[in-house]
DNA sequence: GTCTATAGGCAGATAGAC
DNA sequence: GTCTATCTGCCTATAGAC
């Protein structure tokens, strides 16, 4: 018996599959593959994949809190990296601009387009990582005006929900065009008008 | 023979065929409704369907390009109703406003979320609809600039793409939420910045 | 954990009668 | 124009052997 290298740790074959679903619903949208997709690419049949996820509802839930959790993650990183309220937006832009450079929607931008046919649970982690994306941008935003960084008009809320959706636009309109520079104007347009 | 109303008239049935899909389009997605789906709210089969439109992806090219024609005319008729740069945006916003408050996505913001599923006579008219968006907007602001009503930081087709991607995620987001409010603090939020 | 085999349903699509 | 009937293929999912 191995011992975890950590809790909560994830079985290799569910790792690669989470991996292969997750860039197949940012690239494809969640009724845009199938468990077909991910079993060929891994080189095993559908049933093994029931192994480890039971169904396609209990794998986009997995999916969405992985990469809830990553983004999170990522978030306390840039808090502990970057000190002033300015250019912690534009790391977090450049979070977004990373997931375009794959190729990728964000995977709640797109399972947000496809929201009325997701299975609730799914539905549910969707929101909370709108949530807490929101929630983030809000604090940044609110110590930026404390620390005078910041100018906003309006609530820190509001600017925080324009920011988030903005973005989530952005990369929902320069991937059909395959074009990263379209995506980084509009982040810099969006995040200029808060500079002080 | 009955005399025709006008010009490229399609038939009833066609037309009802293309209402329904779009609203499945816009709530659904593309690959998120069937044929099955639009034949039993008329009470038909799926070969009935096959003979208005020979396939799915004609079908789907039809409801963009009938969509993209209404966007036009409705252009159009802000351009004939309003004078001032600042409100034209208004109005703008107010149309996709009025598409979300049927609880719908814009179709073709769906249809760029699914954007590498299209097959591709589907994937040009959806670019195609963009850049007439984008055009139209761009144009106003620079008459806006010229009429001095509009400041812009930058060039007027940044400005213009940063709106039109701005308020598609604020659907995209506000959706999921049901929360009409959401659209319109960011769509508020996107055109103040641009008044003079 | 992964396989074979298979179920049961739904997808888009076509042929041919009416 | 619309129907019945049917095809072929893919989908999610399960049973049971290994």
């Amino acid at each position: 018996m191995m011992a975890s290298k950590q809790r909560s740790e994830a079985g290799e074959t569910a790792t690669r599959i989470l991996d292969i679903g997750e860039r197949l619903v940012q690239v494809r949208g969640f009724n845009g593959f199938s468990y077909a997709d991910v079993a060929s690419e891994l080189a095993m049949t559908t049933a093994a994949l029931h192994y480890h996820f039971p169904g396609k509802a209990e794998l986009g839930r997995a999916l969405i809190e992985r990469y809830t959790q990553r983004f999170l993650d990522a978030l306390e990183e840039i808090d502990a990296r970057i000190p002033g309220a300015p250019d912690k937006l534009d790391a977090y832009a450049a979070l977004y601009a990373g997931v375009l450079r794959g190729q990728r929607m964000c995977l709640c931008g797109m399972l947000a387009a496809e929201y009325q046919t997701l299975p609730d649970p799914m539905r549910d982690a969707v929101i909370a990582f709108i949530d807490a994306n929101e929630a983030w941008v809000e604090r940044v935003l609110s110590d930026g005006r404390q620390a005078g960084s910041i100018a906003l008009p309006g609530s820190a809320s509001d600017a925080a929900r324009l920011i988030v959706s903005g973005l989530e636009g952005a990369m929902l309109v320069a991937r059909p065009y395959g074009d990263l520079a379209r995506f980084d104007t509009a982040a810099e347009g969006l995040l200029s008008g808060f500079r002080r």
